[in-house]
DNA sequence: CACGAGACCTGTTCGC
DNA sequence: TGCGAACAGGTCTCGT
């Protein structure tokens, strides 16, 4: 599941709870149980846990894709990739397919990573910047402004989409509404960044923080059997709607390989050049 | 520097 | 029905 919105909407669940789920910040964590090594990034399973012991969660937070979780000694880093998940279950709760790590914490409770795909990684660092400090900027964050776009987007040629899905670029977009975004700025994936006029630009910023706030709003998107209550789904413009028209013009909605990923758009209300 | 292919993984859906 | 191919919300590494 996990962009943007979908991330925000864990953490929050996490930090804050929900009905029948108590918040996790307070919590001691008091084992864990690596069912995939391969999960672990670092450090070695043994020091992991030896760490992790007694350690209690002060907060709860997201980076771009990471969700970060502030223990008293170090950080606690998780990212989902493609599959990943995080539940609160009861301590008594038997194991599911696809669990990767179970921490057992106080009060009866456990804190389950949950992975079909392997992709996922955590890690367990005194120093959050080794994980994070590549990202970049937080396009929620108000300090970032059309004209700083601007000159990040001048300063390469490369393609509006594959640069929307570089972590690097911009912190926390994915495939859904990176097209989500593209669409609703009437602008073509395959264009060179270093060609849009500064009101592209400031269209481009708008329409990013409008799909990650509704996606936000409605506590992200539920696809397949990866399901957290979020219905963002309902109110795609071009993701995963080959064929159907476009909400704006009502052309069907084409789909092409850009990256090596599925890539959605409207012939029409997105042209190229 | 920019791009494409391949790798990492499992599960579901599609086409014949 | 069965079976292989294609596809999936992500990112890394390598070769050109």
């Amino acid at each position: 599941m996990p962009e943007l919105p979908e991330v925000e909407t864990i953490a929050r669940i996490l930090r804050q709870g929900q009905p029948g789920q108590p918040p996790l910040v307070g919590r001691r964590i008091l084992g864990a149980n690596l069912l995939w090594e391969r999960s672990l990034a670092e450090p070695s399973p043994a020091e992991f846990a030896a760490r992790l012991d007694h350690q209690v969660i002060e907060n709860i937070g997201r980076r771009g894709k990471f969700l970060h979780f502030r223990l008293r000694r170090d950080w606690l880093l998780f990212h989902l990739r493609m599959s990943g998940d995080l539940l609160v279950r009861p301590l008594a709760a038997p194991l599911e397919p696809h669990d990767r790590l179970v921490l057992t914490l106080d009060k009866e409770l456990t804190l389950v990573f949950n992975d079909a795909r392997k992709f996922g990684r955590v890690w367990l660092v005194d120093e959050v910047d080794r994980v994070l400090g590549d990202l970049g900027p937080e396009p929620l964050d108000d300090g970032l402004t059309a004209q700083d776009l601007f000159e990040r987007l001048h300063a390469t040629r490369r393609q509006l989409k594959p640069l929307l899905l570089d972590q690097k670029f911009i912190a926390g977009l994915g495939n859904i509404y990176a097209d989500e975004a593209l669409n609703l700025a009437k602008l073509h994936p395959l264009q060179p960044a270093n060609l849009l006029t500064l009101e592209q630009v400031g269209r481009l910023l708008e329409s990013i923080r409008m799909v990650l706030g509704d996606g936000i709003r409605r506590n992200g998107a539920s696809i397949d059997w990866v399901y957290r209550g979020g219905d963002f789904q309902n109110y795609f413009r071009v993701y995963q709607r080959t064929g159907l028209p476009c909400p704006e013009c009502g052309t069907p909605i084409a789909r092409i390989i850009v990256g090596q990923r599925g890539t959605h758009y409207c012939p029409h209300c997105q042209p190229r050049e």
